[in-house]
RNA sequence: CGGGGCGUAGCUCAGCUUGGUAGAGCGCACGGUUCGGGACCGUGAGGUCGGAGGUUCAAAUCCUCUCGCCCCGACCA
């Protein structure tokens, strides 16, 4: 290609809202251009950036018995109704309504519409098993688009939906997909790992995200270094001491502390470390409050604590709300003479003895509190939000904490969706069954920006060759140099001819900007011809990766340029 | 949803406090000199100052409303 002929501008300044390297780089690279708030349009040369990875994603899943199909972006209402998702989703589901007033959905997902697909096609155990994907451009309405590709409203994502005729079926289904997974990522080389995650909203039992390292990544996931545990923040767990304290008891008493609240004002005041001090939060859920207690100096986790209690719906409880259930203002709460809604303790305080903790009045706390004798704790949970240097639950390692991206999600469904939708099969003994599923999503355009946040330099992308948008840039300086120009040409030829993806900067610019822009955009191998080396009857060919110049003869260009790129 | 900020040329931004003929750099066009790491000189095109309303002799500037965008927060007791 020649980019005299291509549509590819590149820009020195990059718009203000760019605050991510991948969505700079991106932009300025003339990969992608933004429409309106997290709506972007994929440019021709990010849009091969795409397709590569769409083309590796294809070919993994189908090399894993998957297959491919393409569904409508636009689902009628009744089968989110159906599924009860219509309420649940909330607001990031784009609700839509046509000219007869019918609500409809722009598929953030597709658990509904495929599993609608398939209870009407399938009735035999003879038919399962299979698992189905596309890749497509979903929508969801997000409160805080940013970051580029990496978190948009509009993107374009790899959905498979596995369907099984029971729980064996489904890990190998599952397990399938893991490795492909692994297969795509390794394929597009980037520095990755596979966590242990929550549910969320779409729900089922196991899950696994895929997560590409990156500092700028959104989510957190421990890792411990020793045995490879690794895990999302919102579902790693910790080794807990089994042990007990034996500290003799202390007496009971309430002390007054003036306007502290917070645990860190309460411990200064008292004198005692913020671990000997229980704190008690109230949350409103749709089944009611709920007073949740952990260690002072730990945090809780929402998503476990959520999934615990079995709800929908966990906030902390308003002013008012705290006033009514404890009597005291917020920061004063405490289990001791709290009744009237259910108390849920967290591991962390099981065998703490003697602690601290709000008296249920303004401006007091209790002291020497233990639990059995000053307060009856009967339910505890695991709800503590892990953090780094905590023990490994797996070996005696410690937790690490990193940032990531995570570009892939996959998770045993189980019969959630085909129950809802009556979604059955009729077995060999003549029973009728759920399907029991399994989902796999994968982000495209957020794995490329993904790989771009992992590989660039201050000047520019440096493209892992799978995802690169072409292989070579060929540049001809000095464009008026007849010689110049039959060499660049007579190259750009037998590239071609070779099979191999040139970009040829044919272009009426100085050197200098054919440079700066070689190095922003980032193609893995450089080829250039220029009068000076060329008097000598050699070329430079070069790797973006390290910049080291080889200087080869004309007719040896080809040989480097080949070796490089599979080098 | 709460708070803050910003909308002025294609991009980055100045001008607004204190109302008085709309600016710079980059980019773009043309001419010339240049030509191995985003050249230089000259000339030029390009803006309903996000939109609507108001105050005023006069509004980019002050007031009200509105739309868009960005950031932070969303309560750890």
């Amino acid at each position: 290609m020649r980019w005299s002929q291509y549509y590819l501008f590149t820009t020195r300044e990059v718009p203000n809202d760019a605050e991510v390297v991948s969505h700079q780089l991106m932009i300025r690279a003339g990969m992608i251009k933004k429409l309106a708030a997290g709506i972007y349009t994929y440019l021709p040369f990010g849009w091969r950036s795409l397709a590569k990875l769409s083309a590796i994603v294809r070919r993994e899943l189908d090399a894993a018995g998957a297959l491919e199909l393409q569904m409508p972006a636009i689902q009628p209402a009744e089968l989110w109704q159906e599924s009860g998702r219509w309420q649940r989703y909330g607001k990031e589901l784009l609700r839509i309504k046509d000219r007869h007033d019918r609500e409809f959905a722009f598929g953030p997902t597709h658990e509904e519409v495929i599993t609608d697909l398939v209870r009407r096609d399938v009735k035999s155990y003879r038919q399962l098993p299979f698992n189905l994907y596309q890749i497509q451009t979903k929508f969801r309405d997000e409160i805080r688009p940013r970051f580029g590709l990496m978190r948009g409203r509009e993107f374009i994502m790899k959905d498979a939906y596995s369907f099984d005729v029971d729980a064996a079926g489904l890990d190998k289904a599952y397990e399938a997909m893991r490795r492909a997974y692994c297969a795509i990522f390794d394929a597009c080389r980037l520095d990755y790992s596979a966590v242990e995650a929550d549910t969320g909203t779409i729900g089922g039992s196991a899950s696994h995200e895929f997560m590409v390292m990156a500092g700028s990544g959104e989510s957190a996931v421990v890792r411990c270094p020793s045995c490879g545990y690794a895990a999302n923040v919102e579902k790693a767990e910790t080794r807990r001491e089994p042990a007990g304290e034996a500290h003799p008891p202390q007496e009971l008493q309430e002390v007054a502390t003036p306007g502290k609240k917070a645990v860190e004002e309460v411990a200064r005041f008292l004198k005692i470390a913020p671990r000997r001090i229980v704190k008690t939060l109230i949350y409103e859920t749709e089944k009611g409050l709920v007073a949740a207690l952990i260690r002072g100096d730990r945090e809780v986790n929402e998503v476990k604590l959520m999934n615990h209690l079995d709800v929908e719906r966990l906030e902390l409880a308003s002013e008012e709300k705290v006033r009514e259930a404890t009597g005291a203002p917020v920061g004063f709460a405490g289990p001791i003479g709290l009744s009237g809604l259910r108390m849920v303790a967290e591991e962390s305080i099981r065998h703490l003895t003697n602690w601290a903790c709000g008296a249920n009045k303004e401006d007091a706390h209790y002291t020497g509190v233990n639990p059995g004798r000053d307060v009856q704790l009967s339910e505890f949970a695991d709800f503590l939000l892990v953090h780094g240097g905590d023990a490994c639950p797996r070996c005696d390692g410690t937790l690490e904490v990193f940032r990531g991206i995570e570009v892939g999600h996959i998770f045993k469904l189980g019969d959630k969706y085909s129950k809802a939708l009556g979604c059955t099969f009729t077995d060999e003994a003549g029973a009728e069954l759920p399907m029991i599923m399994g989902c796999y999503g994968l982000g495209i355009g957020r794995t490329v920006a993904a790989a771009i946040e992992q590989n660039h330099d201050a000047d520019g992308i440096i493209w892992p060759r799978p995802l690169a948008p072409f292989e070579v840039l060929l540049a001809g300086l000095n464009p008026d140099d007849a010689e110049v120009r039959r060499v660049t040409e007579g190259l750009y030829d037998q590239l071609r001819e070779k099979g191999v993806e040139v970009f040829y900067d044919d272009r009426d610019e100085r050197p200098g900007v054919k440079f700066k822009d070689a190095d922003l955009i980032g193609l893995p191998v450089r080829l250039v011809v220029g009068a000076k080396s060329l008097k000598d009857g050699q070329v430079e060919v070069s790797l973006r990766r390290d910049r080291a110049k080889h200087l080869v003869a004309v007719g040896d260009a080809v040989a480097k340029v080949l070796e490089l790129l599979h080098a």
